[in-house]
RNA sequence: GGGCCUAUAGCUCAGUUGGUUAGAGCGCACCCCUGAUAAGGGUGAGGUCACUAGUUCGAAUCUAGUUAGGCCCA
C-alpha cells in the first residue's frame, strides 16, 4: 500500500556509513511501513481494499459452505435522521469488534445492519420543510410520507458510509443502489419502511392480535381542539396562561364525620370537572377536618397554613384522620348525582392546593395511570373539536375553553366554590395553531402487559446481562410498565389497519381482515392503505359484526415506531436461513432498557413464548471531557465525521473505544484522543520494529517455529502465551477495556523495553547464514530471536485486528503480499509456549536486572557510564545458576558479566566495562588484531 | 421527586471472599543513547481511594447519608 519512503531513508543511511566503516556489515531494520500511521489518508484506500475484494463477504461464503458454527449480534437499527455522532461510532466499533473477533474464532458472523425510519423526528423535520411552502402541503398526508421517505433513504445512505468509514464489516454495496424511489428488499441490511418489514409489522401484529394480547381501549392525549389532532410531547410549547385557581369541595360522610363534611379539593381547569371520577389521597400524609365557617373541611395538615392563607378562612377546632377512615369515606361529586371514588397515589404533593387531588382519568396523564389501578375509565364526554357530548347534557355543545365561568357558577350554586381567584402559570399550547392544549382521551389500541410478565421476568432471568445490574435495571422497569399504547395519531408510520362500522360504529378487526391488508402490502406497498377506500381494503363480503351492515370507514391512528423496531427479530431474523432466534448478542445504549430490550422482548414473548436474545449488552453514554452531556447549546460536542477521523483516523476512534469500559458513561474529547494517538504509535513503533527486522517478512521466509531455540526467546513466547490467554478471556468476557491495557502493557514494556533491547544485539550484529545456509552457533542464535519475533508479529496482529482494523491489515498486507486478509486468518493458538518453570526461572533475573539499572542510573549521574553497554556488572556465585554469564549480560544489556564469590547473594555491584569499545557493536571487550571484539571478529570476514 | 448507575494518581484502567508501605500503562520531570531517530533506553515524582458518619482489631472494599455527574421515569 506504499512504496514511497525509501529513498530518505537509503540517502540517510549512506551517510551513516561513511561515518562508521562497519555499519554496512551489521544488520539494520528495513521496512516500508511508516513509523507514522497518517491514518486519515491511508484508511480509506484499506477500506477500497476489502470492497474491491468483498473480503467480508467472502469469509461469509467460505464459513457457510464449511459449516462453521453460527454467531449472530443482531443489530439494534439508528434512527435514519442525521449523522452519526460518536454514541453511534461507540455503538457501532463495539459491535465491529464483536463480529470481527467471532469471525476470527472461525464462526459464521453474519452483520445485518439496520435502520429505523418511520416515526414522529422525521415527520417533523419534513414537516418543518415544507412549512416554508405556501401551498400548505405540509397538512397533505401524502406528501408528508412522501417526504420522509425521501428523507430517511437519504440518511440511511448518508449513516452507511460513516458506518464503513469506522471500519465496520458488513456488505455495503447493496445500499448504495437504494433511492426514493428505488425500495427494494435487501438482503444485506434491513430498514423499516422497505416493503418486505412494512408487510412484516403488520404480520407480527396480527400474531400478536390473534392470540389476543391486543385491545382496544382509550387513553388521555394532548389535543388540540382548534386543529383536531393530537400533539406529541414535541409539538407541545409551554406558554405563561392565566387560569382560574379555585378550591372546590366535595360532599364528604363518614360514620366518624359530622354532617357537612367536605373533602376539598384544587384545580386550575374547572372545565374537567364534569369528567371527575375520583379524589387522590396521598398513602403517607397526614389529614385533617377542620371546622370553618364553609364546613367541615379536610385537607392535608401539611397545607393548612397555605390553605387558610389562600382562602381567608380561619378553623376553629381541628380532627386528624387516619388512611384508614380516609379509605372508607364515601364522597361524591360537587354538582352530579355520583360518587367521587377515593383513591390514593404518589403523584399528590405537598406544593400546592389541598394534599387531595381531583382525578378525572380521561383528562390527565397522572389521572389517567392511578385510575387504571382503580379500575376506572378514562372518562371524556368531549368531542374532537374540544365540545362537551351529551354525556353531559346540563353543557352539551359549549367549548371546553368557554365552560370555565358556568362551572364556576354552578358550583357556587350548589354551593361547592370555597374560594376563587386566578393563577399565571406555564401551560401547554400548540406549536402550529398556538392554541391552548386539553388533555382528552381517545380510543387507542394496546398491547397488554399482564398476560405476559411473568414469562417477560422468566426470559430476563435466562438473558445474560453485561453490565449485570441491567437484569435487576430492566425487570423493574418490566414489573411496573403499563400496557403498551400502540396508536399514534400520527401520518409517518405504519397504519393500524383497523375499520370502524359506518351504521353502528363498532370496531371492525379480524385476522381475516389483516391477512388481507398484508398481502395487499406485499403487493403494493403500505401506501396501499392510504390510496384505497376501505371497501377496497377488506376481504370481499365483510360485514360488521355487530350489526351487520358492510359500509366501514378506516381508522387513521398509525403504530407506534417502536414496534416496528420491535419486531425486528420477527423481519429479519425469521424471514433469514442463517440468523437463529435467539440472537447471541443485543447490544445499545442503557437507555434501551426501556426502550428496544423491551419493544423486542413483549412481541418476541407473545409470538414465540420466549426473549429473542440470549444477551444484552449496554454501553454509556458519551460524555465531554469534563464529564457533561454534551448538548448543542453548550456547543461542547465533538463528532466523529468531522472532529475525529479527518484529524486522528479511525483506527484511533477504534482504540478509545476499546480503552474505555464502555458499561459507565464515557468522556471523550480532543486531548483524550491525542493521548490515545501517543498509544497507538506505540503499537505501531513495536510492530514496525519487528517488521523492521523481519525484514517485512522475507528475512524469515525459511524460518519455522523449530528455529526458536533461545532461552530468552522461548522466555518471551512463554509472555506471549499468558498474554493470548488474558486477552482471549477479555474478548470473551467483551472486556475490551483490558485487552488494551494489556496489549499497551507488552508493548511497551514486555517487548520495547525488555525484549528488544536484549536481542538488538544478536539481530542487528551476529552472522547471518552463509551463502550454502549452514550457520554458526551465533546465525542460530539470531534466527531464533527472528522466528520468536514472527510469531509475536503474527499473533499480536490477529489479535489486535478486531480493535485496529486499518492498521493490522496494514501490516497483513505488507508481510503477506496476498489478497487474503487479516481477517481470514484463525485465531492463534500460541499455548504451545507456555512455560512455567522458565517463567520462574526468569524472575529473580529480573530483580537483578532492576537492581542493576539503578546502581548504573547513579554511574550516569557521576558522567562514569552513558549507555549500558559501558558497564559490566559482578554478581556472586548462587545467583542465577542456571544463567551463562553471557546470557546475564546480554540479558542485562552490559557488556560483560562476571562473578565474584565475594558477594553476597542478591547483591551485585556495577562498574565501568574494561576493554575497548567494538566499533561494530560497540560492546566493551579485548579486541582483536582486526580492531574488533572476538565476537565481530568471527563474525566479519574481511 | 422516584428507580438504576458512576466516582481509585493529569488520562485510561487493575485492585479476587475487608488483611502489610493502594498497583499498571500512558503522560510528566530528570538523565542516557543517536544503528527503531518526529524513534528507543534508564531513573523518579504523582493518590486524604468524591465527602461524612458508622460496623470492625483492621475499610478503596461492608452499612447509612451527603455531593457531583449520567440514564430512565415522574
Amino acid at each position: 500500500m506504499s512504496e514511497k519512503q525509501g529513498k530518505a531513508n537509503d540517502t540517510a543511511k549512506e551517510n551513516e556509513q561513511e561515518k562508521n566503516p562497519w555499519s554496512h556489515t551489521i544488520c539494520l531494520p528495513q521496512t516500508e511501513f511508516p513509523m507514522r500511521g497518517n491514518l486519515p489518508q491511508r484508511e480509506p484506500e484499506i477500506q477500497k481494499f476489502w470492497e474491491e475484494n468483498k473480503v467480508y463477504k467472502k469469509i461469509l461464503e467460505s464459513r457457510r459452505k464449511s459449516g462453521a458454527p453460527v454467531f449472530l449480534l443482531h443489530d439494534g437499527p439508528p434512527y435514519a435522521n442525521g449523522n452519526f455522532h460518536t454514541g453511534h461510532a461507540l455503538n457501532k466499533i463495539l459491535k465491529d469488534t464483536i463480529n470481527k473477533y467471532h469471525t476470527l474464532q472461525g464462526k459464521y458472523v453474519p452483520y445485518i445492519p439496520g435502520w429505523d425510519c418511520h416515526g414522529l423526528p422525521i415527520e417533523l423535520a419534513v414537516q418543518k420543510k415544507l412549512a416554508n411552502k405556501k401551498d400548505s402541503s405540509d397538512k397533505d398526508p401524502i406528501i408528508i410520507r412522501r417526504e420522509s421517505r425521501a428523507y430517511a433513504t437519504n440518511f440511511i445512505k448518508i449513516q452507511a458510509k460513516d458506518q464503513s468509514r469506522f471500519g465496520v464489516f458488513w456488505d455495503n454495496s447493496e445500499v448504495e443502489t437504494l433511492t426514493p424511489e428505488n425500495q427494494f428488499n435487501p438482503s444485506t441490511f434491513y430498514y423499516t419502511m422497505s416493503p418486505q418489514y412494512e408487510a412484516s409489522i403488520l404480520k407480527a401484529f396480527r400474531d400478536i392480535y390473534s392470540k389476543g394480547h391486543i385491545y382496544k381501549g382509550k387513553k388521555p392525549v394532548y389535543w388540540c381542539p382548534v386543529t383536531a389532532t393530537a400533539h406529541a410531547e414535541a409539538e407541545i410549547e409551554y406558554k405563561e396562561a392565566v387560569s382560574p385557581s379555585i378550591y372546590v369541595a366535595f360532599p364528604a360522610s363518614h360514620k366518624d364525620l359530622p354532617q357537612e363534611s367536605f373533602v376539598v379539593i384544587w384545580t386550575t381547569t374547572p372545565w374537567t370537572l364534569p369528567a371527575n371520577l375520583g379524589v387522590s389521597f396521598h398513602p403517607e400524609f397526614s389529614y385533617a377536618l377542620y371546622n370553618t365557617p364553609a364546613g367541615h373541611l379536610l385537607i392535608a395538615e401539611g397545607l393548612e397554613e397555605k390553605f387558610f392563607a389562600a382562602t381567608n378562612l380561619s378553623f376553629s377546632a381541628k380532627e386528624s384522620l387516619s388512611q384508614e377512615q380516609i379509605s372508607e369515606l364515601t364522597v361524591q361529586h360537587p354538582f352530579l348525582d355520583r360518587e367521587s371514588k377515593v383513591l390514593f397515589g404518589d403523584h399528590v404533593t405537598l406544593e400546592a392546593g389541598t394534599g387531595i387531588v381531583h382525578t378525572a382519568p380521561g383528562h390527565g396523564m397522572d389521572d389517567y395511570k392511578v385510575g387504571l389501578d382503580a379500575g376506572l375509565e378514562p372518562y371524556s364526554p368531549v368531542d374532537h373539536y374540544g365540545r362537551y357530548t351529551d354525556e353531559f347534557p346540563l353543557m352539551a355543545g359549549m367549548k371546553v375553553k368557554d365552560a370555565n365561568p358556568k362551572i364556576l357558577e354552578l358550583l357556587q350554586e350548589k354551593g361547592r366554590l370555597i374560594h376563587s381567584s386566578e393563577i399565571r402559570h406555564q401551560y401547554p399550547h400548540s406549536w402550529r395553531s398556538h392554541a391552548p392544549l386539553i388533555m382528552r382521551a381517545t380510543p387507542q389500541w394496546f398491547f397488554a402487559m399482564d398476560g405476559l410478565r411473568a414469562e417477560a421476568l422468566r426470559e430476563a432471568g435466562r438473558t445474560l446481562w453485561i453490565p449485570d445490574w441491567g437484569e435487576n435495571r430492566f425487570k423493574a422497569m418490566i414489573e411496573n410498565r403499563p400496557d403498551w399504547c400502540l396508536s399514534r395519531q400520527r401520518h409517518w408510520g405504519v397504519p393500524i389497519p383497523a375499520f370502524t362500522c359506518e351504521k353502528c360504529g363498532e370496531t371492525h378487526m379480524s385476522t381475516h381482515s389483516l391477512d388481507h391488508i398484508i398481502s395487499l402490502v406485499e403487493q403494493h406497498g403500505i401506501e396501499v392503505w392510504f390510496d384505497r377506500a376501505a371497501s377496497e381494503l377488506l376481504p370481499p363480503g365483510a360485514t360488521c359484526e355487530k350489526c351487520g351492515h358492510n359500509q366501514f370507514a378506516k381508522e387513521t391512528d398509525i403504530l407506534d415506531v417502536w414496534f416496528d423496531s420491535g419486531v425486528s427479530w420477527y423481519s429479519v431474523l425469521k424471514d433469514r436461513d442463517d440468523t437463529p432466534i435467539p440472537a447471541d448478542v443485543y447490544l445499545e445504549g442503557s437507555d434501551q432498557h426501556r426502550g428496544w430490550f423491551q419493544s423486542s422482548l413483549w412481541p418476541s414473548l407473545a409470538i414465540e413464548g420466549k426473549a429473542p436474545f440470549k444477551r444484552v449488552i449496554t454501553h454509556g453514554y458519551i460524555l465531554d471531557e469534563k464529564g457533561r452531556a454534551m448538548s448543542k447549546s453548550l456547543g461542547n460536542g465533538i463528532e466523529p465525521n468531522t472532529d475525529i477521523i479527518p484529524k486522528f483516523g479511525a483506527d484511533i476512534l477504534r482504540l478509545w473505544v476499546a480503552s474505555e469500559d464502555y458499561r459507565t458513561d464515557n468522556t471523550i474529547g480532543m486531548d483524550k484522543l491525542s493521548h490515545l494517538a501517543e498509544s497507538y504509535r506505540k503499537i505501531r513503533n513495536t510492530f514496525r520494529y519487528i517488521l523492521g527486522n523481519l525484514r517485512d517478512g522475507k528475512e524469515v521466509e525459511t524460518l519455522s517455529s523449530r528455529d526458536v531455540t533461545d532461552k530468552i526467546d522461548l522466555y518471551f513466547l512463554n509472555e506471549l502465551a499468558l498474554l493470548a490467554e488474558e486477552i482471549t478471556n477479555a474478548y470473551e468476557k467483551y472486556e475490551f477495556h483490558m485487552v488494551y491495557q494489556k496489549v499497551l502493557h507488552f508493548c511497551t514494556v514486555t517487548l520495547s523495553s525488555q525484549y528488544f533491547d536484549i536481542i538488538r544485539d544478536r539481530l542487528y550484529c551476529d552472522a547471518t547464514p552463509d551463502a550454502s545456509g549452514s550457520q554458526t552457533a551465533e546465525a542460530a542464535r539470531r534466527r531464533s530471536s527472528l522466528s520468536a519475533l514472527k510469531i509475536i508479529s503474527d499473533a499480536l496482529m490477529v489479535y489486535l485486528a478486531p480493535i485496529l482494523s486499518f492498521t493490522m491489515e496494514e501490516i497483513f498486507q505488507l508481510t503477506s503480499n496476498g489478497k487474503d486478509s487479516v481477517f481470514s486468518q484463525a485465531w492463534p493458538n500460541v499455548s504451545i509456549w507456555k512455560n512455567d518453570s522458565l517463567a520462574e526461572e526468569f524472575e529473580s533475573l529480573w530483580k537483578l536486572k532492576d537492581f542493576a539499572n539503578r546502581q548504573m542510573e547513579q554511574l550516569r549521574k557521576n558522567d562514569a557510564i552513558g549507555s549500558s553497554t559501558e558497564a559490566m556488572v559482578e554478581i556472586s556465585g548462587q545467583d542465577l545458576s542456571t544463567f551463562s554469564p553471557d546470557e546475564i549480560a546480554r540479558a542485562f544489556v552490559v557488556s560483560a558479566v562476571v562473578r565474584d564469590s565475594s558477594l553476597s547473594p542478591g547483591i551485585l555491584r556495577v562498574k565501568k566495562a574494561e576493554g575497548e569499545k567494538c566499533p561494530r557493536c560497540w560492546i566493551h571487550a579485548p579486541l582483536t588484531e582486526k580492531g574488533l571484539c572476538p565476537r565481530c571478529s568471527s563474525v566479519v570476514t574481511i
